[in-house]
DNA sequence: GTTTAAATTAAACAGTTGTTTAATTTTGTA
DNA sequence: TACAAAATTAAACAACTGTTTAATTTAAAC
């Protein structure tokens, strides 16, 4: 599989992901590509093959990127509830950085006979469940989190939440009073953020 | 605006959902519509006026059908918690039984142009949150639950969730070891359901 | 400067798209 | 039966789709 492109494929690419984020897929033609990106239409063949192959090494390039961007922080030195608000931020983070790939990613990525060819994509979330589970594991020794958890069912709540309150910008900016993008995009780093946090750390703790 | 389709117009209606739900409002063509509901091309554009038309009757068509399907529940004779329990169960249950409408939705109305269009859907979302604060209310002044909580967050997080389950399904599949599509339902029904109960009632109990 | 490969171009390709037309059939009504 | 409205049809429309071709320009190597 091919991971380095040169700056011209990179140019493509990433005028390729804007518009795949914004129309989909099949809303996106390969002449609005070359329009935008100021190259003729037959640089996405001579370059990738195909439009489906254009999309294949977005991923990739992207992906491979999002790989770069994990870290682990169960090694660090703060208490187990610390860890969760710290990786919960990193995911929203992240997603808040790379919104153009997720969305493509969560779009074009959800019917099953496509989804087996997202390796990539399935090494970062496996990555971020075992961060995930190495922090709640610890917690559980401590006596903090309780023990009837099921865990891999944890990152659906925190991304989801996250992507449902953002791709129904325009409901929540009217129902919340949000004026402007930037108000939008700030209770997503701070009021949105939070409620995640809060809402796992119940999870967590909350003694029925 | 039209509410009142006749058995062919729904007929119509029910295949472009399929189809829709499948392969996206741009993936599927006004022929195929036509083939799979064993029409004339024509008969679209006679019936509907547009392709786009047709989407929007389809939304009209199926949003009154939520609207219908909606209950107060608040007054039952439950406490609080058991009615956020029964509460979560019917959103569940709604979108597990209008799988095909919902994906349409989050699919082809997540971009904001579009979304003030839905007047309706708005409606069946106001209701729903305001079905929520009346329960939460009634949980606060009874001392149960917490008095800082973000109500209007907190569907989100049911329904994005469960959304975000439901649309890696082969990823969770394999992740949770659930051979069949019939396991995997089940699973959404039991599990995943109670995971959501479950965080939604720590969050609202839960002292920090 | 010549040669060779890579990059870029405009044009053409064949197929599909949503939509409209005008003719025909079916249906309901008087 | 005769008439009018509604339903249905095949065909054509122009615009757009992804992709390929063959010619031309640019760049690099010797």
């Amino acid at each position: 599989m091919k991971t380095d492109f040169n700056e011209k494929q990179i140019q493509i690419l990433l005028i390729a992901e804007t518009l795949f984020a914004e129309n989909g897929f099949e809303g996106t033609s390969i002449r609005t590509i070359a329009k935008e990106a100021d190259i003729n239409v037959a640089m996405v063949s001579y370059y990738f093959g195909s439009k489906e192959k254009l999309l294949e090494a977005l991923i990739v390039y992207r992906t491979s990127d999002l790989k770069i961007q994990m870290e682990n922080l169960s090694v660090e030195d703060l208490d187990p509830i610390e860890k969760i608000d710290k990786l919960i931020e990193l995911y929203v983070n992240r997603i808040r950085c790379n919104k153009g790939i997720y969305r493509i990613l969560h779009f074009e990525f959800s019917s099953e006979e496509k989804e087996d060819k997202l390796k990539v994509l399935n090494e970062v979330r496996d990555k971020n469940l075992k961060s995930l589970e190495a922090i709640i594991h610890e917690g559980q020794q401590k006596g903090i989190f309780r023990k009837d958890v099921v865990i891999p069912l944890i990152p659906p709540t925190i991304m989801g939440t996250f992507f449902h309150f953002t791709m129904n910008k325009a409901y929540f900016k009217k129902l919340l009073v949000l004026e402007t993008d930037e108000d939008f995009e700030n209770y997503v780093q701070t009021k949105l953020k939070t409620h995640i946090q809060q809402t796992i750390k119940a999870l967590l703790i909350y003694e029925s």
